[in-house]
DNA sequence: CTGAAAGCGCTTACAG
DNA sequence: CTGAAAGCGCTTACAG
């Protein structure tokens, strides 16, 4: 619509080929409207400061007037940069539907956006790890930097990023020898635990997942020592594996209750487990948090609106994909410090959890 | 490190500047090393049938000896395709972490990796459609095509899309002369409410989202054409707007069972809408199934998990996602005809629903 | 079946 | 403060 309401002198001269509406106009044809030259237009463009206010408005108007778009193909091959990250995650079933990791995404997303960055989304499978697509990224130019979610210490191709010195940046994980983000998750399970601990529960079981992921390791050892320090001893048959799903944090729970029916609370590793442990519960007839307390971790979104609501502990997963992000372009743009950021965690009390049944 | 095992020829000649590792090998270094022409080279590197397989064999060894990696910039500048594809989606809280959204997209970058396309995020805020940065994703040759998810009819700047011949389609919405894949929510609505008055059901509260959404119109049309069928009348004060979340479908309830207490059954037009019409349930003291039927729609991960069970539509999503994907990229690849596919759905049957507390 | 050349649309030194 | 020219690294007609 716009090429066509403008009177502009008919271009009819050359009426050959050109589908619909004539050529695309480039920097070229600004430069002759404007009647500058084309270093000019590109140094409007980049808002050089080396351009004089007068020139600016000059090129700018002739840029408004004919709709022109920049080619980003064009810029990125001529300029060092090619205003895209890409978001790598592991392939679980069906990642993105994952809360966990779309309040992350929608963090990185957003303050993408407005910084003027793309967001690409790229999973780890097998076959991508084989065939050094991770290293193809940088390679090939499609990206500045990467941010990587939900990763391991087993990951261990991670550390090529290091190596040849391409941006990186992790998020709930350190190592690697890379940037990092991470939620305080230590102390998370300490709030928990000293929460649970005054509410008179002793017997305290954690349905965790694989102890190779760094923000687990580290609830996993806050437990074990407020155990400890609590009752003097310890039993590591309290902690069985939920593997971060509702479905095994179900049948954990399931294995846990039965082999302690003493247990009156339960830490969950995170949401979706501890999820699972309400279900075991209400399918064995047990009250929550009547016969039984049960704290979750992240603080998804449904956990208000399971039954009974979900006590939890609040990680700022979206303000800590927006850090993330803001951080990785700050290295992009030249930050030679590296990133190591830790955001605060704090316990939301809901109904799910009450003073313990019988205390000893 | 390849770089640096192979005995090649020391480069020392000219070691000034280049960081490490030296310049970074070009086509024109593959074509020179395996004596061929870099025209050979491209053609080799795209599969171009004219190419002798002696020919390609001579290139591919001296590409993978030098791990040459083609600069997909430099390719998208002289080709036609970027091979990347946006997925846009309104600015919902938290759009990503939303489990409807997260299978959607779980499908589409799947089927993107497997035919060699990179997926873009971008959420179409009030800002973005005004400054008509949806037009840019073309214009500035970010994509090839997009895929359009979560919108209504109100977002009539998805018309732009087929007034300018860019290649976009719709997921779960039809209509803005663009192609769509859709669930069959048609279908889904019915199977419920058959079901329902199968069960004794006579009184059935419905929450429901914005009838402006493709969707959830299918399925409000069929709710009310089987309620006037089964019941000979119609009584709209049983349709509540849950506006598609836990929170509103919490209160929808609320209000639906204090204006109508004999109310036996709710259709809830989504899962998280009927996740909150269960939370309500259970702070009223009513039980589910027992004095209340819940069903919910797409039955998303938690569905199972929640307390109690929930019976729900099943819409495939991940599949759709695939599908939708893979439309775009035939379309892209020159496919003529408009896509228009249509998934069938099937009732999940778990434990938010049974017999009618008293028939009437 | 292969090669030499032009061109994709920008940015970036380098002069002036 | 601005301009002319080279160059980014490929692909694509066009010859041969």
């Amino acid at each position: 619509m716009a090429e066509t309401s403008p009177p502009q002198p008919a271009a009819n001269g050359r009426a050959k080929g050109k589908p619909r509406g004539g050529k695309r106009v480039g920097i070229r044809e600004i430069a002759a409207q404007a009647e500058v030259s084309v270093a000019t237009v590109s140094m409007v463009l980049n808002n050089n400061p080396k351009i004089t206010g007068e020139t600016r408005a000059k090129v700018t108007k002739v840029i408004d007037q004919l709709g022109y778009r920049p080619n980003r193909i064009a810029q990125s091959l001529s300029s060092k940069y090619t205003n895209l990250l890409a978001v790598l995650m592991p392939t679980l079933r069906h990642t993105m539907a994952d809360p966990y990791f779309g309040e992350l995404i929608s963090g990185i997303c957003d303050k993408a956006a407005r910084l003027g960055q793309k967001i690409m989304l790229e999973h780890a499978k097998p076959d991508f790890v084989r065939e050094k697509r991770h290293i193809d990224l940088f390679d090939r130019r499609y990206i500045d930097g990467i941010l990587c979610i939900g990763f391991s210490d087993k990951h261990t191709f991670l550390g090529d990023f290091a190596e040849r010195g391409d941006l990186a940046l992790m998020v709930n994980n350190v190592g690697f020898g890379l940037d990092h983000v991470v939620c305080d998750y230590a102390s998370g399970a300490e709030q928990i635990m000293t929460y649970l601990l005054q509410l008179g529960h002793r017997r305290i079981g954690m349905l965790h997942g694989s102890p190779d992921v760094y923000t687990m390791r580290q609830m996993m050892d806050t437990y074990k020592k407020s155990i400890a320090s609590a009752t003097g001893g310890e039993d590591d048959t309290l902690l069985v594996d939920g593997r971060f799903t509702e479905e095994h944090g179900y049948t954990a729970t399931s294995q846990l209750l039965s082999k302690h029916p003493d247990v009156t609370a339960i830490f969950a590793g995170n949401d979706k487990m501890a999820l699972g442990a309400l279900h075991c519960a209400a399918e064995r007839g047990l009250s929550v948090p009547g016969d039984l307390s049960v704290v979750g971790c992240d603080n998804i979104q449904y956990a208000a609106f399971v039954n009974p609501a979900l006590t939890t502990v609040n990680t700022p997963l979206y303000d800590t994909g927006m850090l993330a992000c803001e951080r990785l372009i700050d290295r992009i743009r030249g930050r030679k410090r590296p990133v190591a950021e830790v955001l605060p965690t704090h316990l939301v009390l809901r109904d799910s959890t009450s003073l313990a049944k019988q205390t000893q």
